[in-house]
DNA sequence: CGAGCCTTTGAGCTTTATCAATGTCGGTGG
DNA sequence: CCACCGACATTGATAAAGCTCAAAGGCTCG
């Protein structure tokens, strides 16, 4: 019935863009993150909202000792409520980068989206957005073998961290260590470690530094895995102020 | 940092219920679904949304010819807006059971949501309860091994539609194929249905016919899968109307 | 009653996890 | 400045989990 995933069929939503509304901007709690910190979901017993405005962050849920499982990835421009997670512990919202986020108790953040319509419309898309990627990311770690697993998640740091280095180049930091960047893909980090090492080999990418990712050729990477496809479709955040 | 999933800190959310508000359910078309049947995502090119009032909906992504990953079951109450798929063909909505949902074009909804402080109470509180267990699949998929999935997936079924028949015994209806069941933990079909025939060998659970599920040990099987605990500990809608 | 689809089960194989050894990077203190 | 330490990364050998393919039995619906 439906046909794959394809982004020619994304339409007008592929350039198009939001800023973050100057009323949510101007409260909420501004957080300066340094990589590797736990941001708490409760703020004295209180449910939160998190508004991402420059720095990644990552959504992971512990299943089991040693057994972790990264659910989302946050960028600029996204939002996460506390109650995205299941409750009890095993939730974590990580800083993989330095930055700074926005921080609301739910409460007043609700309150704001009830005063203002465009917060309220910035939330719902970026809600919305997210789920989209989570689906992806998902669908990918259900159905993707490791190769393509991996490939699919270095489309979308290139995507939304990415910066061209010229045509069909891009250069991007991996905020995350190995051993995370498997936890996110549901793979083992022994194996992570050697698709990256055949990757490099095949001279698809290379690595100035073990946290730098050099792509050589963005066209044959993506080729690898089904999903990059709807991955660079996805919209990325206006993150130079209030739109031209 | 954070301690596995664990129902005991779920707190008083865990019997936390919540109604339709009469807003919505007097809005919106009324859809009569029928098994197999599936929902297009969108309305004359405009975003839809849907709320189940009666029915299993299952939302799953095509991410490749014949490779496709079941994201959400919905069960009554659930609430699903189109924009939460990626853009592009590769998503579906299907009913999996007969039943009724409603259905809104997204700007109608929209407006509903903001003359009704409840109704946007209400999908807040929706869309964040599936947020937490969509993220709980998402982790089955990626760190469980079949069995433990297989088991997750039983224990979601059992929750959310199972129907009490003794102290520790559960029937409910599996409302997918084997193969649509495979689809959504990611597995394949025929390791699917040997666990399935193991699990009936140790006289966990009986299928009276095909479709039929009757769990013998229901604490034996929860404790098969470290996903368990979470599952049950997640709320069902009050779908008998208004409050009591 | 037959056709087609779904399910079950077995045999063999591929992919990925596990375990273990070695190498690299970054920082710290002598 | 260098030696050492711990965390992280790479790589090889091996094992195991799950997939593929194939055959046979059941169910459903015309």
């Amino acid at each position: 019935m439906a046909a794959p995933l394809s982004p020619a069929d994304a339409g007008p939503s592929a350039d198009w863009q939001a800023t973050l509304p100057a009323e949510l901007a101007e409260h909420g709690t501004l957080v300066q993150t340094r990589p590797g910190q736990a941001l708490p979901l409760t703020l004295g017993g209180e449910e939160t909202v998190f508004v991402v405005r420059m720095a990644t962050l990552l959504f992971r849920l512990t299943v089991a000792d040693n057994l972790r499982q990264g659910i989302t990835l946050l960028y600029p421009g996204d939002v996460f409520r506390s109650a995205f997670a299941p409750p009890g512990p095993g939730a974590d919202l990580v800083a993989l980068t330095a930055g700074e986020v926005l921080r609301y108790r739910y409460d007043a953040f609700a309150r704001l989206l009830e005063a203002n319509a465009d917060a309220r419309a910035y939330f719902d898309m970026a809600v919305a957005r997210q789920s989209a990627r989570q689906a992806i990311h998902l669908a990918a770690v259900g159905q993707l073998d490791s190769t393509q697993r991996l490939v699919a998640f270095l489309i979308e740091l290139a995507t939304q961290i990415g910066v061209p280095a010229s045509e069909g180049r891009v250069v991007f930091e991996l905020p995350l260590s190995r051993s995370e960047v498997a936890e996110y893909l549901g793979l083992n980090a022994d194996t992570l470690s050697r698709i990256m090492s055949r990757l490099r080999s095949e001279g698809l990418l290379s690595q100035p530094d073990r946290h730098t990712v050099f792509v050589r050729d963005l066209p044959a990477l993506a080729a690898l895995s089904p999903a990059s496809a709807s991955l660079m479709s996805a919209p990325r955040m206006n993150t130079n102020g209030p739109r031209s």
